[in-house]
DNA sequence: CTGTCTGCAAAGTCTTTGCAGCACA
DNA sequence: TGTGCTGCAAAGACTTTGCAGACAG
């Protein structure tokens, strides 16, 4: 486990670090995205001690590196990060928060877009929000 | 058009004051999404002063009351803010930062996610990033 | 008149930065 | 060994809050 850790950050360029190990395990190890802070917690109680100005850093790099995505959600005021796996996109309970992953409905559209607009399209993101079946009662 | 934005607050059970209704004119008189500050600035170049508190307050104000979108963007640390008009989306060029505004490709998504999923869907948000013809050279 | 809003100042939260010592390659 | 990383502390950006005086209805 910690052997694939190390040569993922290889091959993307990343000097390996027993911080950045931690860090990235947590991302990788978790089903949804997650805040610094988050990040700094669950390390905290696995009795690993970072500085959240580590995690900052490290998370802009793995981001800057296409290794993760930043995220931000509507309502929240501070950036979220994801391991990168497949493209999907994410529906969140405005109550109680959990965040489910969703399939993109936009395929092939990008493609179209670009026609009309003379953009050149690089990314899109999806977000969306109700309440989850817990919260609707 | 000081007279229809004061029965715009009125209808949405707004009290009516100067400050409201000089920033409620900002946001449905601009093409794209403001933050707080540009708000603060443009008010500043019409030489009309009002605290940024006060444009915080109010913003959260509009929202809660449906009156206006509350916006955020990768890679950009604040909120943007818009006047509601039709569900609409942005493109966004990830190098000038200009701002397009999107027709909506997910009409009927949304309720064969809710059949899926369970959930109760209140909102989508999609944001597209890519380069605008002009950067793109 | 009465409850609400604004100006003002201060604090709060999330994030970034500078520097010195430490660790990876 | 040398470059880049981390700890630490401080600053920075954006946003929120408390209070007293001002204003809308």
């Amino acid at each position: 486990m910690g052997e694939s850790i190390s040569k993922l950050l290889a091959n993307y360029d990343i000097r390996i670090t027993e911080q950045r190990k931690k860090i990235l395990k947590v991302l990788i190890s978790s089903s949804k995205p997650l805040s610094a802070s988050e990040i700094y917690n669950q390390l905290q109680q696995n009795n690993y001690q970072v500085r959240l100005s580590t995690i900052y850093r490290n998370l802009s790099n793995f981001h800057e590196k296409g290794l993760i995505k930043e995220l931000n959600f509507a309502g929240k005021n501070q950036n979220y990060y994801e391991f990168i796996n497949d493209h999907h996109h994410h529906l969140l309970c405005t109550s109680c928060g959990e965040i489910l992953c969703l399939d993109c409905p936009l395929q092939d559209y990008e493609s179209s877009l670009a026609r009309e607009t003379g953009y050149e399209i690089s990314e899109h993101k999806i977000k969306i929000y109700g309440l989850c079946p817990q919260c609707k009662k």
